[in-house]
DNA sequence: GTTAGCACTCACAAGGTAAGAGTGCTAACA
DNA sequence: TGTTAGCACTCTTACCTTGTGAGTGCTAAC
C-alpha cells in the first residue's frame, strides 16, 4: 500500500497548509500553490488518501484535514531534518546561558527558551537522581541544640536540613556520628541508602545512638527523599491561547487543569523512554492528551542521570522545527553538565 | 450624604445577589427576597443609589450592578466579620500542616489551601530576608579542589554553594578563611553583608587571600543574593475559568499573561504595606488589575521577616469570607514560624 | 489518466422577529 | 409625603430564515 509520489506530495502539501493555517485545506488551494494538477485531479487523489485513512473530512463540503496516521507518516518518513542555521543556534545558546548560575536554573531556562522559540508549552524535568551516589555526610553544630545535616552527592548536589535535637550534643558526638554515617553510606546510591536499615548499621554509644535514632535518622530519610525528588518546570502556558484549537474556553480550561496537576504530568512524561519520542494524538495513552502531540527528549548529567525536555502542543505542529530545537537544547544541556563534571576532575 | 437605613439594606442586598450570581440584579428580585418594599419603591431607591454612584446600569433595561464605590463602602462599613466555625478552622489547619516538612513548603501550602477554600487565585510570597542576619559561615572540603560554602542565617535558613578552586587548598587555609568570614560577617544583615567591601575586610596570607578573592568571594556574593531572593507561589489559577467574568477568552488570556509575569506580580504585590489590604478594581494602580480586587495580608517570621499572602479575584468577591480565611492563615503562619523560632531558645 | 462543469452540501454571517427582564414615569392611594 | 400599581418603553437574547461561499462528488469530455 505504498503511496504514489503524487499522493505523497499532496499529503505533504495538505499537512503543510493545515499546520500553517489550522483550516481544512481544499483542492483548489493545493492546485494553485503546488503545481500538482487541476483541482479535480487533486480531489480524486484526496479522496483516495481519505479512503486510505490519511485525510479526514470534518463535513461534506469542507476541505481535508490530516489524520493522526498522516502525521505519523510525515514524522517517520517525510519530515526533513530542519537544520538550524548558525545564527539560530547562537541565539539559542545565548538565551540559554544568559543569567544562569546553577544546575536547576539552567534546566528551567531551557524550558523557557524552548517555549519561546516554538511558541508552544514547554517543560523540563530535572534528572532523576536514583543513580546519584552519596559522597559524604556531615553534621555541623549551629547552636547547642541545632545541627545541620549535610549530604553531598557525587553529582555535586548538596542538601542540608536543620535538625533540632532533644538534648545538647558535643562536637565529638557529632563527629563520630557523621563519620559513621559517611562510612556506611558513601558510595551508595540515594535509593540504596533509603533501603538500608538505618539503625542497625550503627555502632556507637547509647546516647549517640538515641540521638541518631530520634533526631537525625528521620531528617536523613526526609532529606534523601527530597534529593530524589525531580522538579518539573513548565513555561509558555499562555501560548495555547494563540492557537485556534484552544479558542474554545472549555478546551483551554481542560488544558490548564491538566498541566496544573504537576505530579500527574511529571509521572506521565517522566515514564517515557530515553531518546526523542514523539506521540501524536491518540498515541498518548492519556485521554486528556488525545488531541495533543507530545515531544520529549532526554539529556544526561555525567552520563548517568537522565532528565527530560519537551513540548506539548496541538497535533498540528511544526514537527521538523520543534524536534530540531529540542535536539539542539538537549545536546547543549548534556554538554553543559558534562563540562561541569569534567571541571571537577582536572 | 449618609444613606438611609433602607438604602443601605438595598445596597447590601444588591451586592449579595450580584456576588452570588454575577448577573445584574433587578428590583423585583430584591423585593421578593428581602421584604424591603415593592419593586417600584426599590426602583426609586435604586435610582437614588445610582445617582449617588453606588450602582450602575449596564444598559437601560437591565438590573443594577454595584460600583467600586459600593464595594468600598461594603468593605469599610457593612462587611460583618465572618467568624470561621471551629470545624472550618480545624479543616484549614489540617490541610495547612499536612504534608509539610519545611519553611518554604508551608508557605506554598498556605497558598494552596487559600485558593481551594476561596475558589480564587491565591498567592504567597516568602519573607523578604533583608533583616535576616548571618550567623556563621563555613567552608567544607569536598575534594581537593571543591569546597562547599555554607551560610547559616539566624532565621535558621541555610544555603550552600559548591565552589570550584583554582588550586588545592589545605584544610587549615579553609578553616582560617571561614573563621575570618564568620568574624567579619556574623551579626550583619544579609543586605549589610552585601555592601561591605569584601576584600578589604580580610587579613590572611597572600595565597589564602588570592583564593578568597577569586574563588570564594564571587560565590559568597551570589549566595547572599540568592538568600535575599523571595519566592512567589501561586495556586488555583484555573479557578478563574469558573468565573463568568472570564468566560471571554481574551480576558482569560490577559489574566494568565499577567500572572505568568511572576517578577512583575511579585514586585507589585510585595510593595504593598503591612497588614490586611484590600484594593478594589481601579484602586489597583495597575491597569491590568483594574477589574480585579486584590487582598493581601502579611505574616511574620520571628517578628521580623515579613511575607505576604493573598488572593486575586473579580471585584465581585465574597470579601467577608475571604478576609477571614486570609487572616486565619496569616495568623497560623506567624504562629508556626514563631514556634520554630521559640523552639530554638528553650 | 486528467480535466471541466455542474449539482449538491454544509458552515457561517446577516437580518428579522418574538420573548423576557427590567426600567422610568405617572397617577392613585394611605 | 412616602409607597405602590400599571403601563409604555428599552434593550438583550435566543431563534429562525436566508443568502453566500467554499468545497466536494460525480459525470462526461478530452
Amino acid at each position: 500500500m505504498d503511496l504514489t509520489e503524487r499522493k505523497l506530495k499532496i499529503l505533504q502539501a495538505v499537512i503543510a497548509d493545515f499546520v500553517r493555517t489550522a483550516e481544512p485545506v481544499g483542492s483548489r488551494t493545493i492546485s494553485k500553490n503546488y503545481e500538482l494538477g487541476s483541482p479535480a485531479t487533486i480531489r480524486n487523489e484526496m479522496s483516495d488518501l481519505e479512503e486510505l485513512g490519511y485525510l479526514t473530512h470534518p463535513h461534506t463540503s469542507s476541505g481535508r484535514v490530516p489524520s493522526e496516521k498522516a502525521y505519523r507518516l510525515y514524522v517517520n518518513e517525510m519530515m526533513g531534518k530542519t537544520e538550524l542555521t548558525q545564527e539560530q543556534k547562537d541565539a539559542i545558546a545565548r538565551d540559554l546561558y544568559s543569567n544562569v548560575t546553577e544546575f536547576e536554573n539552567l534546566i528551567e531556562r531551557a524550558a523557557h527558551v524552548l517555549s519561546e522559540i516554538t511558541n508552544l508549552t514547554a517543560f523540563a524535568i530535572s534528572p532523576g537522581k536514583e543513580q546519584d551516589k552519596l559522597k559524604y555526610i556531615n553534621l555541623l553544630p549551629v547552636d547547642e541544640r541545632t545541627v545541620i545535616l549535610m549530604l553531598v552527592a557525587e553529582s555535586g548536589e548538596v542538601s542540608n536540613t536543620a535538625v533540632h535535637l532533644d538534648k545538647p550534643a558535643s562536637e565529638d558526638t557529632l563527629r563520630i556520628l557523621a563519620k559513621n554515617m559517611t562510612y556506611n553510606y558513601s558510595g551508595k546510591t540515594l535509593s540504596e541508602a533509603l533501603t538500608i536499615d538505618i539503625i542497625k548499621t550503627f555502632k556507637a554509644d547509647a546516647e549517640a545512638m538515641a540521638m541518631f535514632e530520634h533526631n537525625i535518622a528521620p531528617s536523613f530519610i526526609r532529606t534523601l527523599e527530597d534529593m530524589l525528588n525531580v522538579n518539573l518546570y513548565m513555561d509558555g502556558l499562555t501560548h495555547i491561547f494563540s492557537l485556534p484549537e484552544y479558542n474554545d474556553i472549555e478546551k483551554a480550561k481542560t488544558f490548564f487543569e491538566l498541566v496544573s496537576r504537576k505530579q500527574d504530568i511529571m509521572q506521565k512524561l517522566n515514564s517515557r523512554e530515553d531518546g526523542m519520542i514523539i506521540t501524536i494524538g491518540g498515541e498518548n495513552e492519556d485521554e486528556e492528551l488525545s488531541d495533543c502531540s507530545v515531544i520529549t527528549a532526554t539529556y544526561h548529567v555525567d552520563g548517568r542521570l537522565v532528565g527530560k525536555l519537551g513540548v506539548i502542543g496541538p497535533t498540528r505542529m511544526k514537527y521538523g522545527e520543534v524536534t530540531s530545537v529540542v535536539e539542539y537544547l538537549t545536546d547543549n544541556l548534556s554538554k553543559a553538565f558534562r563540562l561541569t563534571e569534567g571541571d571537577n576532575d582536572d
